[in-house]
DNA sequence: ACGGGTACGTACCGTCGGTATGTCGTAATC
DNA sequence: GATTACGACATACCGACGGTACGTACCCGT
């Protein structure tokens, strides 16, 4: 016997699901979480509360979904960079880059970087950040004390700072009025930090 | 014809402004400012709405208010180190040192560090802290330009990912369960981020 | 003493997140 | 193929909260 079919209901179902997350992502990162406000959400998605209530517990749990699909965007394109060919510097500056890339997502900025730690709590936040982004940087930093381009140092704080530093650095590009210019300054100031780690054996 | 005398009444009204800032700093800290209702500040600081509203357009400038005492106390702070004795390079050190401590006050972190942004919108918030701690950031490191301590870099954009590595790293000690490593490991890693713009001349 | 203005208190409104309940269509069962 | 059961919503409503309108008591200069 063959696999259930897939029903028409299922279909329409997981339809109105994904319409209710775009429509989350694009108000929550225009309008931020606080003022966006549900009767907008369903509106916007031609359903009612019934239905946002149906699929989701909550607001908060809207947000984190919103919160899911905009993160796992990102590392789709991040993965694809990070595993290509190349040596692990080559790697970790080409992650550096695509990053910043990622960074200039005005959803990205919104709802992982700035809304997320404080609409989700830390604790979840962290433990999002852990799967996605924050474990790439952490990923990268390994692999490159593991190929003895990098000093020993410690791994966990070290890859947060250098995190943290990113993420200033996108939203830098972001609002600067030559984002050209100020991508190439952000490029620079990060390789000045990481130069501070680098092996002193190797050079450029 | 004397300065015009003080008047009891002035004495109260101040008393009851800054006992709402008060309590805005001790819930918003606890809570966070979306489940902080004014209620509770008005009910904490024994008035009524009518008392906040006299004093404060509205729930964002209560918490603005908050936010400015949080920042000029810690600002205050800073300053008395960052203008001791002591060679640039040591000042700048020290400097480190004391915001990292700075960054361990709870109200610090919650107000200034984590929700100001979302709350008060990004704009308001760089404006606000390009007089706090950021100039202040911004400052030490242009000293360490003119001294000829570290090489030429784009200042603007190093010191805001500087300051938010920083910030990180306060945030990382805030939470470890062993406060004094976590403050040795931010220490170090900091280190090395300045290390790598530092004068290759000098020696330490 | 008295008019005026400051510093509140009180009562109320609109909005919004959340809930309880009804309804309609589809799919499994016989 | 009629019946039943359940999933996928819609509708109506509640309570909490931010904000407003208005009233009032008290001080202060004249």
């Amino acid at each position: 016997m063959a696999a259930m079919m897939r029903s028409r209901r299922t279909d329409y179902s997981e339809s109105t699901k994904q319409a209710l997350v775009d429509s989350a992502v694009e108000l929550f990162t225009k309008h931020g979480y606080a003022a966006t406000s549900l009767d907008a959400i369903v509106k916007r998605s031609r359903v009612t509360k019934g239905a946002l209530y149906h699929h989701f517990s909550g607001k908060q749990a809207l947000f984190e979904a919103a919160f899911n699909q905009v993160e796992t965007r990102a590392m789709e394109r991040l993965n694809k960079v990070i595993v290509s060919e190349g040596s692990p510097w080559e790697r970790a500056m080409d992650g550096v880059q695509e990053y910043i890339r990622v960074c200039l997502d005005p959803s990205y900025q919104r709802l992982v970087v700035r809304e997320g730690p404080v609409v989700m709590g830390l604790e979840r936040w962290r433990e999002a950040e852990e799967h996605f982004s924050y474990g790439i940087v952490r990923h990268v930093l390994e692999q490159l004390m593991e190929a003895g381009e990098i000093n020993e140092v410690p791994v966990e704080v070290t890859a947060r700072m250098m995190f943290a530093a990113l993420s200033a650095g996108a939203n830098i590009i972001a609002e600067a009025s030559d984002p050209k210019k100020a991508s190439a300054e952000v490029f620079t100031a990060l390789i000045n930090m990481i130069e501070g780690v680098r092996c002193t054996k190797r050079d450029g």
